[in-house]
DNA sequence: TGCTAATTTCATTTTTTTTTGAAAAGTTTG
DNA sequence: CAAACTTTTCAAAAAAAAATGAAATTAGCA
């Protein structure tokens, strides 16, 4: 459950802000830790995702009240999904976070960075299968081929199916 | 690593049998992993997808070297996806198991026991969070409703194109 | 260039998840 | 129905993952 300190004194909207923050957090919290990540990186994109203005780390780790290590190793994991970006401010050497809020294109880059390699290596294990294949009876033979079979066309069927899937998300 | 460890004493065949039922394994492992599941459940399916006759649970035990209780959660994880079945053996009283290796079956159960209640789950808290809406001015207003809506626009087309993924899987 | 603020890295600690093992519960059969 | 076997359950142990905090590094500024 993340504490959140008030950015500055200001009372009542702040209290809603704050709120609809907490909400936010939780929300996201959530939807990450199904894709597998950390709570942390939840908790920051939540964070900036209902931020009007891009926050820089340490706003994000008092808020938060997470470790600075936390935070850029997050932060870190969230560029490299191109999650957030990081955003100029003048005369602040900080650098400023961003929510990407355009849920196509973070779901499209979830699947070509987190997902195909994974699908690239099960092919190449798939093949290593074959080689391995015991060379027996027809019968035996014919069952190994129909699995390692299903598993080729798994892997296929995933590999078009996957990149494709962002295309569908008519937002 | 698993050690499999040989049913009986024949030899040669049995290696191979071996040599591919490690790779199935280990790629299972990795694929469950993806998706959350511990790693005695996928050292079970991998057992499993390629074994030839239904195994009973002390099989898988011997064989994977784990331990009962792994293997008796493990099966009820992959019962309660259906991506295992039990068949009856003439003579035996245990129950013996059987990999479903229709995988647009399997893919489409898994969305519908575990990323689908998430779906709905996530809709209500949305709704949440749109009583917990600041009341301010337009524009901060405008902001805060551009964000509800898109997230409104995630769960409204992920509660459409999950289902419907499984159909797509030609496999 | 040197000083300071900002950020990253990483060994250690904490937390969470998974596995174990043994006791309890349930089943089958003689 | 009781003895033997099979399976489940669950507290405790082990393993894995994440967070911390401090040192190291990097980058901006005077």
């Amino acid at each position: 459950m993340p504490h959140l300190s008030p950015i500055n004194g200001k009372q009542s909207i702040q209290e809603t802000e704050q709120a609809i923050e907490i909400e936010s957090i939780d929300f996201f919290v959530r939807m990450m830790s199904i894709l597998g990540m950390p709570r942390s990186v939840g908790e920051i994109y939540g964070l900036l995702y209902f931020s009007a203005v891009p926050l820089p780390m340490d706003q994000i780790v008092s808020r938060l009240g997470i470790s600075i290590g936390s935070a850029s190793q997050g932060l870190k994991t969230l560029r490299s999904l191109k999650a957030v970006r990081t955003s100029y401010v003048a005369g602040d050497r900080r650098d400023h976070y961003l929510a990407e809020t355009e849920f196509r294109r973070l779901f499209s880059n979830f699947i070509k960075e987190e997902i195909m390699p994974h699908m690239e290596s099960a092919k190449e294990r798939i093949a290593k299968m074959e080689e391995a294949l015991p060379v027996q009876d027809e019968k035996s033979a014919e069952f190994y081929n129909i699995r390692i079979e299903k598993l080729k066309r798994l892997t296929r069927a995933g590999g078009r199916l996957l990149p494709a899937l962002a295309g569908l998300l008519k937002l």
